[in-house]
DNA sequence: ACCTGAACACCGTTCAAGT
DNA sequence: ACCTGAACACCGTTCAAGT
């Protein structure tokens, strides 16, 4: 009940809304009621992650390693979009939802299938993983700020008017930066990677 | 003076330490003088990062751009990892400090040597700063965890203890993983993924 | 121009006490 | 076992008022 009480709370109000005396007021209880059942508010987000992951329908895997792979990571990276919240806490309690660990398995596997050691792939996963979690930080990040509409321009973001002189290369650049901002190339990305990592074999 | 008084609550007692109410104690005045002088804390932590950044010499760079890149990231890391807790800041404003533009620039410089358009060389520079960003927040999320010594085993935390039927090579990977995490190897990484990224062109 | 002090509107979590 | 209400110990930031 203290997990469908918080999924409606961010369901309806944002992550943000997720304090524990708003999911208290949900249930009709007290605050502190809450503890007895969940041993504190990261716990809680953890399984609200899970049981999101639960529900996501397993895609077919292609044979092939690299795009099995490629796959596998989108399937990842696509379902924490989705409460990308919760990232910082995954990486704060080095957990993983016992839900997905299918997926890591699956991903591990696919290395070893390409010809890795196990420790190579465990390795392999571990620097895409990161490539991850930096995607989904920045990802987030982005979010909130379109969302808060901060436009006043902080005074330390001079990418765009950048001395010509001193670094062509970035002033050059000046009106490319908010486009590839924007563009959303998680994939395109993770193939790069991979192609490195599975070279190095 | 603010900035200067706030690097010296740093250094003594740790960015959590850094409150408005601690640094304007430390200046003897009121908190809400600080806010006369920075706009809030966001840019007073950015200010701190401007000016550690400026300290560091820069390094020797190498001819060949591959080798040039790797230079440049590790500098731009280890500069990082000695303020990871700027990095959420960094991400959320999209913001880089003034006094390593210089670096930007020449990462980008260097892919266009190594053959890329500087679109392509821009969009590469993303993609490695994404696993920067990703591999700062882990390392600073774990060093947090062993800080806080915070060893009572969170329950979703299971890789250790794995099914072997289902989920074979997770379970032979078992006492690899803490090897695996305590290893730094941002080096070797940011190698594999250069190399992806280069050979792409 | 710069500073002050009170106040706003919250947090997560502890703790002792209840049923 | 489970729940409660008060309290702790803070935050960043606003605002009106001062010099």
């Amino acid at each position: 009940m203290v997990v469908a009480a918080a999924e409606e709370v961010v369901r309806r109000e944002g992550v943000d809304a997720l304090t524990m005396r708003r999911v208290a007021r949900e249930l009709g209880s007290s605050t502190m009621a809450l503890y007895r059942h969940v041993r504190d508010r990261d716990e809680l987000l953890v399984l609200l992650l899970d049981r999101a992951a639960a529900e996501l329908p397993r895609p077919p895997l292609p044979r092939e390693p690299r795009r099995r792979l490629l796959v596998l990571f989108k399937f990842l990276y696509d379902g924490l979009v989705r409460s990308p919240w919760v990232v910082p806490v995954l990486v704060k309690g080095d957990l993983m939802a016992p839900s997905v660990l299918w997926l890591m398995e699956e991903i591990v596997a696919a290395f070893v299938a390409a010809g890795m050691t196990p420790e190579q792939a465990a390795e392999a996963y571990l620097t895409v993983w990161r490539f991850t979690v930096g995607e989904l930080v920045i990802s987030q990040a982005t979010a909130n700020q379109t969302a808060t509409l901060d436009c006043r321009p902080r005074q330390l973001a001079l990418l765009s008017s950048v001395d010509p002189d001193e670094l062509p290369t970035l002033a050059a650049l000046a009106d490319y930066w908010p486009k590839a901002r924007a563009r959303k190339s998680y994939r395109t990305r993770v193939a790069a990677i991979l192609d490195g990592l599975l070279a190095s074999t």
